[in-house]
DNA sequence: CTGACTGCAAAATCTTTGCAAAGAC
DNA sequence: GTCTTTGCAAAGATTTTGCAGTCAG
């Protein structure tokens, strides 16, 4: 995986080509989904930044704006996975899918290399050349079963 | 696929079972979803029914209280696209993939058993209740290989 | 009749926006 | 110094909830 001052790098440059400024708020930011091998809300990642830089802060418009222009230039990737908004994790790392969980939120990735052969074989099936791809499989994660065994909501 | 006469049989012995009571505003919006091979916001369902059944005067607080009670059942899916809320479609239908392609846009659907297969497996490996996938493969559609034609976004 | 259901409006969430002050270059 | 960025608070957008009247069984 890119190292830090690499990914630093990358990012100043990225921000001087477009005119952008390079911000203490915007680096640490960037920093926590680097160092966080997690997904995170926006709000999640809000606290950890209060908590972990309590002198700078942050205000939430920012955290949603610069996740904005990090996942708008590829560093960061974002999932939905029900109404309540999306979470984000480091994106330039390893290629792997999602297991996510609808009662609770939570997210565990997987990487699985038959399902990751058999998509390049449907896309050379239909004449495709494969750039990305995402796969979620949703349902309800062990703890959830457990702790609402009985059902019912109806 | 299930006919609507089976379905809404179906439905009553679920609200029975369940001590809930059969109402004209749950027939409509299970039929409504039914009946259209879509994906819908609680909003966009809502106008919808308010057009076709406007004596009920449905309020949009049954439309989500509705749609939750029936996608709890399994009647009826739900999307997550972004932060912007789900869509809904019906739920007892052929599962499918999508081939996506980043330069014209294209949208292919495929189906392929063995990853079906390789999914279910995974999430019995993380003892996971499955109730939905998605997988979408991006990339240059044949056409567009040929064309080589400039980038431009979805 | 009785308890569930409904529409309404208010409240609760989550996200975006306007703006004056602060900061990067 | 100039133009972007920031925090704050207010505004938007979407979803949920409280409640009194209505309705299914």
């Amino acid at each position: 995986m890119i190292d830090y001052p690499t990914l630093l790098q990358t990012f100043k440059q990225l921000l001087k080509d477009n005119g952008l400024k390079f911000t203490n708020q915007r680096e640490v930011i960037l920093k926590m989904l680097y160092e966080h091998d997690d997904h995170f809300t926006p709000e999640a990642l809000h606290h950890l930044i209060k908590d972990n830089y309590p002198q700078l802060n942050v205000g939430i418009a920012t955290v949603y704006r610069t996740l904005g222009l990090l996942e708008d230039n590829g560093i960061i990737n974002s999932i939905s996975f029900d109404a309540k908004g999306k979470k984000y994790e480091f994106g330039l790392k390893k290629h792997h899918d999602h297991l996510i969980c609808t009662r609770c939120g939570k997210l565990i990735e997987f990487y699985d290399k038959m399902i990751e052969e058999q998509q390049k074989l449907i896309a050379k099936n239909f004449h495709f050349l494969m750039t990305d791809h995402t796969m979620n499989i949703l349902g309800i994660c062990e703890t959830c079963q457990k702790a609402n065994k009985p059902q019912e909501k109806i």
